[in-house]
DNA sequence: AGCCAGGCTCTCG
DNA sequence: CGAGAGCATGGC
């Protein structure tokens, strides 16, 4: 007996939301096929999986297996507003595009598209850690085949699904181990003493939740791998902080170089400055942005 | 073979 | 500080 996430009415277009989750090739953490999204997740002490479709009244959420313990319950909720971004100002935006020559029929196309945001701290950091420098297709590739090694699994319906691996199996992972799924011996390095960091208490993710963007900024970056670039997008697709911007990504800058300057070469500055203008609304306007240049309907 | 792919660290002036 | 070199790995 799915749980109805949304109302009828509620803006969404639950395809286009997820479609990040199948466009670089496979993402064992956060399955899509178009249809039906699933993702297993740790819930009090226990391994178990989220499943999300549409239904005729509103996006319907199951939990397997079945559990009647509120704790679960709430953070199988907690996810699926991340996974869906359900708490996205789209309204706002839309409002504030209308009027916007290069945004306002980006908006209309993806119309319900919402910027789909990071379950968890960990898994944001570890994602972006991974896609560094590198084509995100193999990112894509070499996480799943972390999310398979490590990843907790369980079984559905005779099917198995992998956990993203949690900060204290990736602490006691080595470095060789990491090397033989084609992860750098650098990332491999920034992985582990980042989950190390983490499961020796020094490191309290979660606490950082409502700390000023700077403060945020300057407690990752003392963590060995974690630049502005990776901070930007921990603003942005984890906490889902409006006026976040990866103005250094070479996705971010391309794009915005081909709608805004005429494909002509731009710096970080240049494109940190256009994107102030959008205040609030920078995150979406990038996340529309990207959907039309990378990932066109 | 050589350049590129949604960077980061370290060094030096 | 800010620029620049070096690093690392697979795909094309």
């Amino acid at each position: 007996m799915p749980i109805h996430l949304t109302k009828p009415g509620f803006l969404i277009d639950f395809g286009l939301t997820l479609r990040r989750y199948m466009a670089f090739g496979e993402d064992a953490a956060n399955l899509f096929d178009g249809q039906v999204f699933h993702k297993a997740f740790h819930a009090e002490g226990g391994v178990y999986l989220l499943r999300l479709s549409e239904l005729n009244s509103g996006i319907g959420m199951e939990i397997f297996p079945a559990t009647g313990s509120p704790a679960v319950g709430a953070e199988a909720m907690r996810i699926a507003r991340q996974i869906l971004g359900l708490d996205a100002p789209l309204d706002d935006f839309y409002a504030f595009a209308c009027e916007h020559k290069v945004l306002a029929p980006l908006a209309q196309k993806y119309r319900g598209a919402r910027p789909t945001l990071s379950a968890t701290p960990f898994e944001m950091l570890v994602t972006s850690i991974t896609a560094q420098q590198i084509n995100l297709q193999f990112a894509f590739a070499v996480r799943s085949r972390m999310v398979r090694r490590y990843g907790e699994s369980l079984q559905v319906a005779d099917q198995f699904y992998h956990a993203f691996p949690q900060p204290e199996t990736l602490a006691k992972a080595t470095v060789a181990e990491l090397r033989e799924l084609q992860f750098s011996t650098r990332k491999a390095e920034y992985i582990i003493t980042l989950s190390q960091a983490i499961v020796g208490g020094g490191l309290q993710l979660s606490a950082l939740n409502d700390l000023p963007d700077a403060e945020i900024a300057n407690e990752l970056k003392h963590l060995r791998g974690i630049g502005q670039w990776t901070v930007d997008w921990y603003l942005g697709r984890y906490l889902g902080r409006g006026n976040a911007i990866a103005a250094g990504d070479l996705g971010v800058r391309k794009a915005i170089e081909h709608y805004f300057f005429d494909g002509q070469k731009q710096n970080e500055e240049a494109i940190r400055a256009l994107a102030a203008q959008w205040g609030d609304f920078a995150n979406l306007a990038v996340h529309y942005l990207l959907m039309d240049f990378y990932l066109p309907q």
